[in-house]
RNA sequence: GCGCUCGUAGCUUAAUGGAUAGAGCACUGGUCUUCGGAACCAGGGAUUGCAGGUUCGAGUCCUGCCGGGCGCACCA
């Protein structure tokens, strides 16, 4: 039952008798800032009254007089303005909290009216570099996007857009073909391939250095320091003078930090030299970054060697993905990659320049779209395609496939510019009736606010962040069960499993409760702080009800099928019991914006509601035993719906801790 | 230079144009013969970057400025 989603049912057919298109204001029906102010609030009748030309409080006594909540609320009041604050009834409240109890699967959420067709693409990692933080973000709030529409009744198709046909291959095959180690690669393949990547990237990082990138840098040194030594024209007046000395401070700066830049990148070429094994694969492979492209170009064009091994290495690769996938409990319905829409690629074009979307212009085919500055760019020059190429490919072949009414993309938000582009080209490409949605989120940054790097400067992979923080959880979990009054009560298996779900939790947790287009700050402090807003809290809240049961020999059986009323006379009951109906707006909500934060905002709401009831009314040593058994079922509707929302987050509950 | 995005308490942050800007961390004080103290309660701490504007009402919308992050044809 939504409760939110009712009342504004009571107030659409009150509102039409007033006005032509009650819509708008029934979306000002929402739930009350604050207990005083009753559990629902309309703030429709100021609009309204503006509309009408009568004073609001006026409006307001009409739309009450025409509105029919006797079934579930106490009288409407009207407050202020022209609030108008509704009070749900004692008795309907407990009755609707007993139906979630009766429903233990469900809680009594209701399915979508209209389930829509989703394809939800996320993670997307290349698969021949290993997974780093930057994909976490991605990967938990698609999972948890896919959960939460799924559980509503939407048809929901995830797909892992994986990076298997890119330049990352070239290096691959390169490696492979010029430095690999036949032992190890047949002993550790993974293992082999991973440092065949990375010595390659860093051979082609080292000449574009060489090539392009110092000598860039050198020269933007020059002009910026000659622009610096240039004489300063005299200033009219004293804002001129002010605006001069800014403008030469900045540049000061700037050249401060190309100078900089530029003796950073010359340090890393000299320790590329300086190394006993890279220094002279350099030397000798000069030209590696146009080979590298060379071989990529053959593995697209058909060659059969470099098929061979892409054929070989790809399974490897994807394998290796999988294993954190695992770990982490994250599943795809497809990982159709980039590789899998090649043949496709071609007759995307052609049907673009066909249907005179797309034109050449210096030699590459584009899409010239209104409001951009520059053109999509669909084939090379060198007659290469691009990843919008493939991206077009991609709706297209979802649209047919899979029937989808609308894709989400969960993608960091430098891409934006990008993602508008190739909606705006869908459009005109026929597309204009499906939903397109960058679900954007911020680079993931260092506590120094830099992009998250280790001191040596490489990213830190995703498997050693795990480690790391169910290392850290495994350390806690076990002081504190040390520490238990009783003895300690876990053993060291449990010990290990609790840590996996304490340390995976948190981590999914410190990035769904965020909703932020600017930049994540990583912590693993913050994160894994074992209070506050964290899973860990959440976790523990869910034990917490779970030892109850044990401690006061309770049947959930018993619980569930009780049918006496509800009893909610202590304001703590109520609080709670209210909190617990609002779970199924709190998942539309989550649905309806595609944002995890709004669930996981709820759950810590309803922690905490839970808090103040435990703290106040003693469940066990309850006056009666009616009393004791209906605080036993608020206790078990707590603890099913933290794990039910836990679960939809992707985050395990436990029960003891 | 053009564009996107963000700026809320010391820190991390919440708030579909609605009433007194809500939390957590940290800080200060309190609760306890523990239905699990990884707890709870209370308190101090915010001109929501600055200046205008729209509105009955602005953290939210518009304009300008300041400051951070990011992106700007043939990488993904």
């Amino acid at each position: 039952m939504n409760v939110l989603a009712l009342l504004r049912q009571r107030f659409a057919a009150a509102l039409s008798e007033l006005v032509e298109d009650p819509a708008p204001l029934v979306d000002l029906v929402r739930p009350s800032q604050g207990a005083q102010f009753g559990d629902y609030q309309a703030n429709c009748a100021m609009p309204l009254g503006k509309q009408l030309g009568k004073p609001p409080r006026e409006v307001a006594q009409s739309i009450v007089d025409r509105l029919e909540v006797d079934d579930l609320c106490e009288t409407p009041e009207i407050a202020g303005p022209g609030f108008i604050n509704l009070r749900l009834k004692q008795d309907w409240l407990a009755q609707q909290v007993a139906a979630a109890l009766a429903d233990p699967r469900r809680l009594a959420v209701e399915r979508a009216e209209q389930p829509r067709n989703f394809v939800i693409d996320f993670s997307a990692p290349n698969v021949a570099k290993p997974m780093h933080v930057g994909h976490i973000r991605s990967t938990v709030i698609g999972a948890s996007l896919v959960n939460v529409l799924s559980f509503l009744g939407h048809q929901v198709t995830s797909d892992n857009h994986i990076g298997d046909w890119g330049t990352q291959f070239g290096m691959i095959i390169y490696g492979y073909k010029n430095f690999r180690d036949a032992e190890a690669y047949r002993s550790q393949p993974v293992a082999e391939l991973g440092r065949l990547y990375r010595l390659v990237s860093r051979l082609v990082d080292y000449q574009e250095g060489r090539k392009h990138s110092l000598p860039e840098l050198t020269a933007q040194v020059e002009t910026q320091t000659a622009a610096l030594a240039e004489p300063a024209t005299e200033p009219a007046d004293e804002k001129q003078a002010k605006k001069a000395a800014k403008a030469r401070k900045q540049a000061e700066n700037r050249l401060r930090e190309t100078q900089q830049k530029r003796a950073a990148l010359a340090d890393k070429l000299g320790a590329v030299e300086a190394d006993g094994e890279a220094g002279p694969l350099a030397a000798a492979h000069p030209n590696i970054d146009a080979l590298v492209l060379e071989e990529t170009a053959k593995l697209h064009a058909g060659d059969a060697e470099n098929r061979r091994l892409w054929e070989e290495f790809l399974p490897v690769c994807l394998e290796e993905l999988e294993k954190t996938y695992r770990r982490i409990g994250v599943t795809f319905d497809h990982a159709l990659g980039e590789s899998f829409y090649h043949d496709r690629l071609a007759g995307v074009v052609d049907d673009l320049k066909q249907r005179g979307l797309a034109r050449t212009s210096d030699g590459a085919v584009c899409v010239f779209l209104d409001g951009f500055d520059v053109p999509m760019i669909i084939q090379k020059r060198d007659g290469a395609f691009l990843y919008a190429t493939t991206d077009l490919a991609t709706l297209q072949y979802r649209v047919e496939t899979f029937a989808a009414d609308a894709v989400l993309y969960v993608v960091d938000h430098r891409q934006s510019d990008h993602f508008k582009m190739l909606f705006a080209t869908a459009r005109l490409w026929g597309l204009d009736q499906l939903e397109m949605e960058h679900l954007s989120f911020g680079t993931v940054m260092g506590e120094d606010g830099k992009p998250y790097k280790t001191r040596s400067g490489d990213t830190v992979g995703l498997t050693l962040l795990l480690d790391e923080a169910v290392e850290r959880a495994h350390r806690i979990v076990c002081e504190n069960d040390d520490a238990k009054p009783g003895g300690a009560e876990l053993s060291a298996d449990e010990r290990r499993q609790v840590a996996e779900a304490v340390g995976i939790g948190a981590l999914k947790y410190a990035d769904l409760s965020h909703n932020r287009t600017s930049d994540y700050v990583f912590s693993y402090d913050k994160m894994l702080a074992m209070n506050g807003n964290t899973a860990t809290y959440m976790q523990y809240a869910h034990a917490r009800v779970r030892s109850i049961f044990a401690r006061g020999d309770v049947s959930e059986a018993e619980l569930a099928a009780a049918s006496a009323e509800l009893m909610l006379e202590h304001p703590a009951e109520r609080a709670l019991a209210l909190e617990l109906l609002r779970f199924s707006e709190a998942l539309d909500a989550t649905a309806a914006e595609y944002r995890p934060n709004l669930l996981t905002n709820y759950l810590f709401q309803l922690a905490d509601c839970y808090s103040a009831f435990y703290q106040q009314c003693p469940v066990l040593k309850a006056e009666t035993d009616a009393l004791r058994l209906s605080r036993l079922r608020l206790c078990y509707l707590t603890a099913n719906t933290l794990r039910l929302g836990l679960a939809l987050l992707g985050i395990q509950v436990v029960e003891k801790m």
